[in-house]
DNA sequence: TCACCGTGTTTGCAATTGCAAGCAGCGGGA
DNA sequence: TCCCGCTGCTTGCAATTGCAAACACGGTGA
């Protein structure tokens, strides 16, 4: 009962190289591990870490999303989409720019959890859909954002070039 | 070994969790993990594994993809880097919180244009990624975003908001 | 037959993970 | 003052990872 899901992404590796129609050690090689604990990794004997994981993901030349899916370190569907690294990488914004929008966020899901746990007491079922009745950000709200927003605090201009 | 980027994701960790206002020890709990084991993790002193990862973000309520991004067991191929997007998928959002965070991206974006129109003339060379910290969001700024964050589920909403 | 090269597997073992228990500091109440 | 609860940190220690070396088996050529 050790470990549940191991076997499977063992066979997954293993359908990936076989596929490949590379051999053990020339995975292995490629991956940077040793044969023998990939052999053992591709019968479920061992739990690979992230970063051997990753390492055979690059080996194979396959996703490392893929593999951690299968490995099931992913929810298959991770619907959140990650707001947290598509601001991260995104390029249009000031470095602190996007430290006020992750806190903003972070805030945000603080407070529904806050909400979420709170409701969990009394099951209540929970609406997702509301009526919108209600202009979303004020202008003094925007204002108050305004010092934190571009503000470049040591001429902190940050431009990292990327045309999208 | 150096463990190069075990550090950063150990801060990251912490910054998520101070930012979420949980102790370590509730993270431990809620991620499973032991109290020291987590400390040291978010000190650099461990390097955790694919599943201790996984848990950690399940107890922050975090996207694990962000967390492997983090600790570069992604290649950070694909990022969404479509912050509407993202935001939009989001589940664990309420549509206000939405709507607010999207305003404050365009807000943001508009700055960040309006600056580089300005700085385009001194072309300043890129000041490596080194904002000098402080705190990201001071407690009034918080509180002003609280009436749009979670409130106003189906009209009522003073159920339980704790009114001074 | 032997030697050689390839495949995947088994076998110890150092290094590391991850945990239970305990330690030190801080703030509040009796 | 003591006690309690909370915070994070340090300390052994069992369990596990991941590797080097050696193993078993098969195919090839001399």
């Amino acid at each position: 009962m050790a470990l549940p899901k191991v076997g499977s992404i063992g066979e997954y590796i293993r359908e990936q190289r076989q596929q490949a129609k590379i051999s053990l050690r020339q995975l292995a090689a490629a991956a940077g591990v040793s044969n023998p604990y990939l052999s053992q990794i591709e019968r479920g004997l061992r739990k690979p870490s992230a970063e051997i994981l990753n390492q055979i993901a690059k080996g194979l030349r396959i996703s490392s999303q893929a593999l951690y899916v299968q490995a099931g370190l992913i929810e298959d569907r991770e619907p959140p989409s990650d707001v947290i690294t598509a601001i991260r990488a995104d390029s249009h914004l000031t470095e602190r720019q996007r430290q006020v929008l992750i806190d903003i966020y972070d805030s945000f899901r603080k407070e529904k959890r806050a909400e979420d746990e709170q409701t969990s007491q009394n099951a209540r079922p929970q609406r997702d859909s509301e009526p919108d009745d209600e202009q979303p950000l004020p202008e003094d709200f925007l204002a108050a954002l305004e010092p934190y927003a571009a503000t470049s605090r040591n001429g902190n201009v940050n431009q990292e070039t990327k045309e999208g």
